[in-house]
DNA sequence: TAAGAAATTGAATTCGAATTCATTCAGTTC
DNA sequence: GAACTGAATGAATTCGAATTCAATTTCTTA
């Protein structure tokens, strides 16, 4: 453990140079602090002039803050949502936290990171991965607030922000039975994944409400492969599948799967979309958004998520009474044209 | 600021339920330290015990490290290359580091960035965003490493490591010719985009090497929007454009923007690729990857660079000696459907 | 077995800024 | 002008772990 001496200026330096205390320094870098004007311009110029920034850690171990905010994401969620990322760091750091990234190989990854970012001292954590219940009761225990981000917790007093994919899910199932559509099939993702869970039994629950039997599923990963293979398995004629048997609906847990299933059935089927087959998914990804593919899907409105997830994390650390524990924003849907929708414009 | 007190033990509760002084307990949390291997188990035992973890702050205090990597990217690399910033995180992790991430709305918001990540602590800078001398001067004059990713800098003593660009678009540029392709058009990234010039400077040195006259261009964003009007641009028929007089090749500066060219052509001009235009692009982004799109272009070897970039970053912060501050590595050529290159297939 | 070497241990100090608390100073008020 | 109020200041303390250095114990070795 080499130790070498920083030459950088502390608060003593700054101090001897503008012929004050020590504690002068200290309060002319609080925002509100009993200090005259005067002095703390004083105290700054000089700050400025030895290029003086004061000590995080010095400060952090006192203050018991450190301004991090713990990012807890699977690899997957970076990989296939990077603008979640993007807003949601955008909207912490308009909170005042930098974010402190922790990515998660594999969703149960979760209490092993909420560990190691406890340990480098975050104030607290948004996690886009799954927590148990004894995880989120040692953090509370060191009183630092998680706010789950598209994760669902049984316990009453987590705070979460979520968009609302049962609710979307369940309107798109509604929206393709209206237009006529009775075959359907559906591609999960994997079996572990909440939200995936989440998405696929609602819309196949409000089909069964509806009347329409036994879907087939195929169980993907999330991964655009996954799509393919699940789109060859289920549209292919395989297992002596004919036109009149075909799912004429493919529902996929997320875009990326949905895409996989598009490019399936038209270069590898010779399927027309949505002529022969539709093909919806979830998150609206931006590939999906172009010519290639105009892809029918649910928007998660990751802007409003991220900035509501920033506010309830530091309402939670100020104290702030948190007037709603659990928000859930509603997806959009958004009809592109890899779904036929035509026979319903009216509804919703 | 309210000044909560945290219930966390601290090494003295430690101590005492060991039977043992402060020190001692610091001492076993220590990979090697004069202490027996007996009083070390007895310590982590009573540690594990009362849930004691070693404060970082009042840690890296002392110690002067916190850890703690600065990863500073801007939001078009996190939106569109969203692997880099996984295994970049992932290498780093590998050495011991967190990544502390500063996106960069801008260019050159580097400079501002950096600032800040010093003042958070960090052992040292990973930046895929252009660095000043000054800046650079500056993280040296407070002994922390620098070490630039894909960006380029005067500085004969900075760290980086960067993929060959200009010779994988060289080879590229005289890939396209020795195929028979005479017409050209570029489509830019920002004018301050320095790997954008590196890329294109290097095609067009290329191609006027070997005799290739002016090339129209187009400057773009990196954004797929903007390819697709570069396409519209330079492959429509607006300014009196005919057939004859149409690039029959493409570059752009990287692949989100030749998506938007590929579909613009295809969709907006109805142009057949790559029989009436071929479309290159730069990066290997995934969805070029896709039958819908097929896309030639040259992969960037993350991983690898990464690995690299994690490695410089640790040696630079053990003061071992660096041998080589300056790594390129060259990219591949990844053949596929959206550039006609048949009439030579034995180069390169 | 005594002297010396090596391995452990603990008391005290250190890192740098924030905070407490007593003190000083300027400004009111009657 | 005395008594009082409020603001501004500085000396001393605090946060919690790492480190220094002297003291102690244990192990060698002649």
């Amino acid at each position: 453990m080499a130790r070498r001496k920083l030459n950088a200026p502390t608060s003593y330096d700054v101090a001897r140079h503008a012929g004050v205390s020590q504690a002068v320094v200290s309060r002319a870098f609080q925002p509100v602090a009993p200090i005259s004007d005067e002095t703390r311009a004083k105290v700054l110029a000089a700050a400025t002039s030895l290029g003086y920034q004061p000590n995080a850690m010095a400060r952090s171990l006192i203050t018991k803050r450190t301004g991090l905010a713990g990012v807890l994401l699977t690899e997957a969620t970076l990989r296939d949502t990077p603008d979640l990322l993007i807003v949601l760091a955008q909207a912490l750091l308009e909170q005042g936290f930098q974010p402190l990234l922790f990515p998660c190989t594999h969703e149960d990854d979760g209490g092993t990171a909420l560990d190691k970012a406890l340990a480098f001292g975050v104030d607290g954590v948004v996690s886009g991965v799954s927590l148990s219940k004894h995880d989120l009761a040692q953090a509370r225990v060191r009183q630092r607030p998680v706010v789950l981000f598209n994760r669902h917790s049984t316990d009453p007093d987590a705070l979460q922000v979520a968009c609302d994919h049962a609710s979307a899910a369940a309107l798109l199932a509604a929206r393709l039975y209206t237009a006529g559509h009775r075959r359907f099939a559906v591609v999960t993702g994997p079996a572990d994944a909440p939200v995936s869970m989440l998405r696929v039994d609602s819309f196949l629950g409000r089909l069964a409400e509806l009347g329409v039997g036994p879907v087939p599923s195929y169980e993907g990963d999330y991964h655009y492969e996954s799509g393919h293979t699940a789109g060859l398995q289920l549209l292919g004629i395989t297992s002596g599948q004919t036109a009149e048997r075909r799912p004429e609906v493919v529902f996929c847990a997320n875009d990326a799967m949905a895409l996989g299933v598009l490019d399936a059935a038209r270069f590898a089927l010779m399927l027309r979309v949505p002529r022969d087959v539709s093909v919806v998914g979830f998150d609206d990804i931006p590939s999906g958004q172009r010519p290639a593919y105009l892809l029918t899907t649910v928007r998660q409105p990751f802007k409003e998520m991220a900035v509501t997830a920033a506010r309830l994390f530091r309402d939670a650390l100020d104290d702030t009474p948190v007037v709603q524990p659990r928000v859930l924003i509603p997806g959009a849907l958004i009809e592109r044209g890899s779904a036929q929708l035509f026979p319903d414009s009216s509804s919703h």
